[in-house]
DNA sequence: GCGAGATAGTCTCACTTGCAACTATCTAAG
DNA sequence: CTTAGATAGTTGCAAGTGAGACTATCTCGC
């Protein structure tokens, strides 16, 4: 007779947390900047990123299927929040990065977002965020989830 | 000049990996029994409640949208693994519960899927993952997220 | 008992997203 | 140089999902 009670299943819990919080997060920029979730995490991984990055490279970032992202990209050029240039060593990736409207935006939004992390790990301690971030991470490896954001040149190596 | 790393942003990693963790789960039972997320979701507030529940309530529970519960209880009927009875008390709602084929799936598929989920925290010692469930049972809290499962009748107080 | 508002469940619509096919381009082997 | 296979990015299509309308039913106040 075994039991499986949903509230102490941790697939179940992380699954329903994320979606949560990321409902609670996105929330933010859809309202004032009428961005959805991949256009964030492109604008995002522009933003953090000081070099100009190709399409392929974000998805592989954040994970994200590269039509979500292909999409997010064309919508964002037409609102002229971020530039492709057509990369002369590789002629079928484009380089893209943030225009100035972009950056702007990027700039306005982290504070904000920040604070929204902040008031959602509010109920934690200091120590426990920390301890939390780690165990995090852990999972993350074990599941070979983490994809660190590196140089364009040594992704070009994958 | 502030910057956010998606990597370290605790919004963006629990997003994502609780997509990744739903989706190695899920996997389990789709390619085994065809069931998706919403069914299983079902299945398991069924197998783990003895008593018969209405979609209203599986809904509240997993936070699901009602339409979505309204699908997964369709099929899962034309499979004849969820049976319902019409409630006498009130006509508007049914009682959902497991056929015998749908508790023997649901035994048959809960060792594994509590295997799968120790695969996934096998790389956190035992006190780890008690204390990230303790985390996650606060940031829960937080969000306002706990919907602990409650007999019907108290939960038809709502 | 009657009418107003709440609730259970279903259904349609619009939107999002993943998949896979497609084009263009690059790379490597011969 | 040529050709086969890989890769970047786009697009059409199908499946899944939430919002909200809708029907039937219930409840509460009068």
């Amino acid at each position: 007779m075994a039991k499986l009670d949903l509230f102490k299943f941790v697939p179940f819990r992380l699954n329903r947390l994320g979606a949560e919080v990321s409902a609670a997060l996105s929330n933010e920029y859809r309202a004032r900047y009428g961005l959805d979730i991949p256009e964030w995490r492109v604008i995002a991984t522009l933003g953090f990123r000081d070099e100009a990055c190709s399409a392929q490279y974000i998805a592989q970032c954040t994970r994200t299927h590269k039509s979500t992202i292909s999409r997010a990209v064309t919508a964002l050029l037409e609102r002229a929040l971020i530039a492709r240039v057509e990369n002369a060593d590789d002629r079928r990736e484009f380089r893209l990065a943030l225009t100035a409207a972009g950056h702007a935006l990027y700039e306005e939004l982290i504070p904000c977002l920040l604070r929204r992390e902040q008031e959602i790990l509010g109920c934690l301690t200091p120590q426990e965020r920390k301890e939390f971030a780690r165990l995090l991470g852990k999972l993350e490896d074990n599941l070979d989830l983490v994809r660190a954001p590196r140089p364009m040149s040594e992704v070009e190596v994958y």
